[in-house]
DNA sequence: AAAATAGTATGAGATTTCTCACATAAATAT
DNA sequence: ATATTTATGTGAGAAATCTCATACTATTTT
């Protein structure tokens, strides 16, 4: 994680999103920029963070260790989105965790600072439920379409959703968990976008050759 | 839909729930209790109900019709929750529709009436944050957690969800769908259960003849 | 009353996915 | 450096699920 420290390039994220829109008060002097790279980590699983994210830019997922250790992809968080509110909402740590999947853009707001000022703000509470409240609608939209598809489509999307800079490289333990599928078989569909050409192995993952014909499979669902 | 009455109910159950701490100002007068039987509907899609509900027992299921005119089950909805706060929050009417399982008690609140006291009110928005955030998790969580098993489990499952009164009888294209599996093959498992002595078809529905072992076999979930 | 429509029902072969057994490679611990 | 664990791969038969074709209701429309 790196802060992005130049106050201009604070002046011009500001200027181009609608941020500052979602608070009733100036949010500015509690926030600063954070750039997550790939697999950086944005909330630590049974951490304090003490920092609500606004995502501007990026994906990341959700994840969630079991009690015999085994993590578990849940889900994916695209921007624009908030992250970490369950920890300004109170109520225990997070039993979750987030990690970043692309370069992740966020608006890092100083909870410590601000917190009641936050709790206190319908604007940005009532902006808060309408993002929970649609973003629930949408997943659970999502899932009941997803499902039905041949692993070979939601492979596809999943592949679209996680690659970065053209590399597929989830664990496949955890990507078979996702999918709902065992790992046997995602091997033996993996083994099969080889042999179409639509992807190549190499020492750091999978490398996607055939965007197009991806993007046409995951377009079935 | 029908109201209840009684002051003396209404007093008695905003005694036996919390319901009135979600609020930062006395809610009982904008409120009133009302039952919902199954198969009503508690939110019609495409509507402006102009309420707010807070199910405090019951199961709902939610709705949305495509395009083309199909429905499509998405999601369930068990009490304690709120219902419709998409409309509170403004935004269009609900792209959704939401009609009850079982017999479902909800708190009532007329929104027209305190729309604005509750949108000001953080104690409430905090409250409905949570609430959103804690469900969109949990359905997230079980949702990838679901989708591993054979239809025989998931399927036992959702009649348990689904069933009133120990009969089954949602309409097999809706499960299917749901289900993330054919109707061919729905029909199939379903006629399994039958042969095993776990359901019995009536022209009512199927009922439920070992509860038991559609529990032990929903569990394995 | 006939026709159209929607829901229910079943068979059979094709495809997808699973189970299980086992092998290899890489990372970690002792 | 060696044992141990963790992740990756592969084969083959079994089970789950799909596709497609085809009937049979019941309900609604005309």
């Amino acid at each position: 994680m790196e802060y992005i420290r130049s106050q201009n390039s604070l002046d011009e994220y500001f200027k181009n999103t609608q941020f500052k829109d979602y608070f009733g008060f100036d949010i500015q002097p509690y926030t600063s920029i954070v750039r997550f790279d790939p697999d950086d980590i944005i909330l630590e699983e049974g951490d304090r963070p003490g920092r609500l994210y606004y995502m501007f830019s990026g994906r990341a997922k959700l994840l969630i260790t079991h009690k015999n250790g085994t993590v578990s992809l849940i889900n994916f968080l695209e921007a624009p989105c908030f992250i970490g509110e369950m920890e300004l909402l109170d109520r225990d740590k997070p039993a979750y965790g987030v990690t970043a999947i692309s370069t992740c853009l966020c608006f890092s707001i100083d909870i410590a600072a601000c917190r009641s000022k936050l709790l206190n703000d319908v604007t940005f509470l009532q902006h808060l439920c309408y993002f929970l409240s649609d973003k629930a609608l949408g997943d659970a939209y999502n899932y009941s379409k997803n499902q039905s598809y041949p692993l070979k489509v939601k492979l596809a999307s999943f592949i679209l959703l996680t690659e970065n800079n053209g590399l597929y490289r989830e664990r496949h333990a955890e990507a078979a968990g996702f999918l709902g599928v065992t790992y046997r078989h995602l091997l033996y569909v993996l083994a099969e976008f080889v042999k179409d050409g639509i992807l190549r192995k190499t020492p750091a993952g999978y490398k996607i050759v055939e965007l197009e014909q991806l993007k046409e499979l995951a377009e079935l669902e």
